[in-house]
DNA sequence: GTCTATAAAGTGATAGAC
DNA sequence: GTCTATCACTTTATAGAC
């Protein structure tokens, strides 16, 4: 709202920074980050490759401001954009939220390139791991997992470990995340995966949840 | 056993091959296909770069051997080890057996480098995707549901979707154990993602067992 | 089969005009 | 901020002596 603001977006030089983000993460997702050369990306832009060192000091520099976009996207925020506390969802609902929330991921075009630069470079580049354990395994699960304690306070659901729970609500959602960006790679049908997300909520569900018998 | 096999393990050109191509794993496996060059697994093996080119034609075919040894290792026969029809594992054991074999994989330097040249390149490589969806998941996932259809047959287990099962049951495996490879590459400790494949079992099985209530 | 030497192309990054 | 030009270096791969 504040007209600087407006002023930087129109500007080209802010233009330029934006677009050579959004060429590289392209790039660097589909063909890995050693892979695409500052070329490469000059050309996606549309620009000549000594340009880009007016916007960033290297190749390097332009993977960790990607990187960075990670601890800020959806891959690393599951449960916020529900979870406001007016409306917030109980039991399974709440379940199935979380699943829907990951599973949109891969259909979002910016969401599902971070996901395939996580992968790709995680097991390179140590910020990557730090990012995907600290702000994507480690705060999800332990937030699903006091979220689980909660339920089973109320009796919602049975009596467990609440982070072995969590962990088994969460890695399959992981896993079937991986297998649609992987099927989308070779433009395969998605479906079938796709309808395993609803189907773990209610497998889940109907192993945790109280009521038996 | 025959003596031109043991010649041939005796031979200084065979024992080059093999060398490359341990070499050549490892560094790909830790610092990806891309980033390692021909220098780096000459000095390796501890010859020059040019001899490596008496062994394979480029760089290429030495990543293309290495994917090939995936559809003959452990981590794309999950099965067979204990699958031997004479002394056949059945329920929980079954299931135990094969999470225990997954575990295996995780703490085997060759296997283990494998995975992570399968997670690292898959995204890349069109060749490795093909092995990793025929014989990783796909092979696994119906193997296991066929026998869980057994066991539905038999009233072992409550009667449900086998293929919903069987990927319930193969995707924490998978998880575990790339977050193992992740823990061990920051020399962390495994022992709380390690306790999680038996776990995993337990709670898979408590869901599926049909003596109910 | 391994070596030295070298070719041929690619790559990241900088200098300086506009 | 973008361009042309260029540098310094790396990388894959080949040729030919031993």
């Amino acid at each position: 709202m504040s007209s600087d603001i407006n002023l930087k977006e129109l500007s080209r030089g802010f233009k330029t920074k934006k677009s050579i983000l959004a060429s590289s993460l392209a790039l660097f997702s589909s063909n890995g980050f050693k892979a695409t050369t500052v070329r490469d990306i000059a050309n996606s832009v549309g620009v000549k490759q000594s340009a880009l060192y007016n916007h960033f000091k290297n190749k390097d520099e332009i993977l960790e401001t990607l990187i960075e976009e990670l601890m800020t996207s959806a891959i690393a925020n599951i449960f916020t954009p529900k979870d406001s506390p007016s409306e917030r969802l109980h039991g399974k609902s709440m379940l199935l939220s979380i699943s829907t929330t990951f599973k949109l991921i891969s259909f979002d075009i910016k969401n599902e390139a971070l996901f395939k630069l996580l992968i790709q470079e995680i097991y390179n580049n140590e910020r990557v791991r730090e990012i995907y354990n600290e702000y994507f395994y480690q705060t999800n699960v332990k937030k699903l997992s006091s979220i689980l304690f909660e339920m089973m306070q109320n009796d919602t659901i049975r009596s467990n470990d609440p982070l072995i729970l969590a962990n088994e609500f969460f890695s399959p959602l992981f896993f079937y995340q991986m297998q649609i960006s992987l099927l989308k790679q070779d433009k395969k049908s998605t479906s079938a995966v796709v309808s395993l997300f609803e189907k773990h909520v209610d497998f889940f569900w109907d192993n945790i949840k109280s009521e038996r018998c």
